[in-house]
DNA sequence: AACACTTGTGAAAAACCTGTAAACAACGGT
DNA sequence: ACCGTTGTTTACAGGTTTTTCACAAGTGTT
């Protein structure tokens, strides 16, 4: 009845979408379907420059609208999240004009 | 597997699908085929966040209708019968926007 | 420094989801 | 037929998430 898991680590970091979840030394992240489709997203494309139309495009499945600000909404809540759990390391970085990327090193 | 002795704690809870009995401290749960079936459910998956798909498929034996609230409405009668004979054990917990994890810890 | 532009983030509103009581149906036993 | 039990569906209150907005803070250019 167990279902097989995709699985894999950042540093501390594990994040399983197929089981819909991202743990911290193997505790749980409360996060928000949103925060975690984020997550996956960024997460599935390491060193990789996001834009904005395409972090919303994987996230949103549309298209962002002129002047959405949701992306950035969600990378600041994901941050936080992330933040509180793994103080010490900076996951998402900011391109200024562009979007973000997400590196687990530096 | 010999029919009768399958048998599993998860903390004082015991649950033992091949006698379709749960047992809290030795003591009998009196529990419907339904509310069996789906702690069984999800007390086969510990720690596992199982959607409410899975979990209706698994109990129903087909996929939920658009907008079906069985599985809701048998998870809280379940914790209900839970909370009465475990007052001080949280079980089944919620996750908003996908469906319910069994966690006899946190 | 001043300016224009971009990003970070708290907070309110809107949308959405969950908990649960209650109504109703189906069934077996008496 | 009636009663008690279980299963199904509905309704509504309450809770959580998502969306949107406004302004603060940061960045790059001149």
């Amino acid at each position: 009845m167990a279902v097989g898991s995709a699985s894999d680590k950042a540093g501390r970091l594990e994040v399983r979408p197929e089981e819909h979840a991202a743990l911290v030394d193997g505790r749980p992240l409360s996060l928000t379907v949103r925060e975690l489709q984020l997550l996956v997203t960024l997460w599935s494309n390491p060193q990789r420059i996001l834009t904005r139309e395409e972090l919303h495009t994987s996230v949103w499945g549309t298209a962002p609208r002129r002047d959405d600000r949701s992306v950035d909404v969600y990378v600041s809540r994901l941050r936080a999240k992330l933040g509180a759990a793994l103080p010490d390391q900076k996951l998402i970085y900011t391109h200024n004009g562009i979007g973000y990327r997400f590196s687990p090193d530096g």
